[in-house]
DNA sequence: CGGATTTGACCGGCGC
DNA sequence: GCGCCGGTCAAATCCG
C-alpha cells in the first residue's frame, strides 16, 4: 500500500475565500462521491537513465518542494484531509507498509506571473515575427499566467499517479540538486491546458512530488478504483 | 499507422 | 552581457 501526502501551494497573498475542494486538480465531490478516485498507475517512468547524473546533495529543497514549502507561512489555515493517524512524510515504509496520508492544504493561488504589460506585448510581439526568432513558440502567446498550482507529495515507488485524466509527456529535465530528472505532462484533452510535472525526491527516493498547474476545462475523463478505499476515508477538518 | 515517448535544441528569466 | 537553469518544442523513435 501507498501512502501520500498531498498539498496543494499558495503563493498568492490575496485571500480568495473560494472553497479549496473547487480549484483541486480532482473535485472533493468528486472524490468522496463513490466513482471517481486516484490511482497508481503499475509502471515506472525512469527506470535506468540519468538516475547518476546529479551530485550534489546540499539537503536543499527541490524547486517544486519548494513551490509549496518556499510560501509555507502564506498556506494558512491548513484544510486538513487524512486517511490516517500517520501523516508524517519522512516516516519511511516498505511497499507494504500501511500508511495513506492525504493532506489537503487551501488553495488561494491566482499568480499572476507577469510583470507588467510590457513582458507580455514583448511576447505577442514574437509571435507575429516582430524578431527573427527561429522558433516561434506555441506557448508563447499563451500568458504566463499561472492560475492554480498543487503540489502533491506522494510516497510511492511509482512515479504517476492514475488521476482519471490523460496526459501526455512533452519533456524531461534533470534539475539542479536532483539526481532524479523532472517530468513534464499536459493534459491530452483538447483545449484543456492542465499540465504537471512529476519528480522524485534524490534525498528520499521514495517521496514523488506532482505539481499540476490549471484547471481541467473537462470532467473527469475515466473513474480509477485503486485511491477510493484511501478516499472514502476522507475527513475534513477546516477552520474555514 | 497513429498516438505516446524520448531527447537534444531552443528560449526566456534571473543573478552575477 | 554572459552563463546557468528550468520549461518547452519538435523531430525521431517507440509501441500497441
Amino acid at each position: 500500500m501507498e501512502s501520500y501526502s498531498i498539498f496543494s501551494s499558495s503563493t498568492n497573498s490575496s485571500p480568495s475565500r473560494s472553497s479549496p475542494s473547487s480549484n483541486f486538480p480532482f473535485s472533493l465531490s468528486q472524490v468522496s462521491s463513490t466513482s471517481n478516485s486516484l490511482n497508481l498507475m503499475d509502471h515506472h517512468t525512469y527506470q535506468d537513465h540519468d538516475r547518476d547524473r546529479g551530485e550534489n546533495q546540499s539537503g536543499q529543497l527541490i524547486d517544486g518542494l519548494m513551490l509549496m514549502g518556499g510560501n509555507q507561512q502564506l498556506i494558512q489555515p491548513p484544510m486538513v484531509v487524512q486517511t490516517s493517524n500517520h501523516h508524517l512524510m519522512n516516516d519511511y515504509q516498505d511497499d507494504h507498509g500501511s500508511h495513506n496520508n492525504v493532506v489537503i492544504i487551501p488553495n488561494n493561488d491566482n499568480i499572476n506571473h507577469h510583470k507588467n504589460k510590457d513582458d507580455q506585448n514583448k511576447r505577442i510581439n514574437t509571435v507575429n515575427g516582430n524578431n527573427n526568432n527561429k522558433l516561434i513558440k506555441k506557448g508563447s502567446l499563451e500568458k504566463k499566467v499561472k492560475k492554480h498550482r498543487y503540489a502533491f507529495q506522494t510516497r510511492s515507488h511509482v512515479d504517476i499517479l492514475d488521476d482519471g485524466y490523460r496526459w501526455r509527456k512533452y519533456g524531461q529535465k534533470a534539475v539542479k540538486n536532483n539526481k532524479f530528472p523532472r517530468s513534464y505532462y499536459r493534459c491530452t484533452y483538447q483545449g484543456c491546458n492542465v499540465k504537471k510535472q512529476v519528480q522524485r525526491l534524490s534525498n528520499d527516493e521514495g517521496v514523488v512530488i506532482t505539481t499540476y498547474e490549471g484547471i481541467h476545462s473537462h470532467s473527469i475523463e475515466r473513474s480509477t478504483d485503486n485511491f477510493e478505499h484511501i478516499l472514502s476515508q476522507m475527513q475534513i477538518y477546516t477552520s474555514l
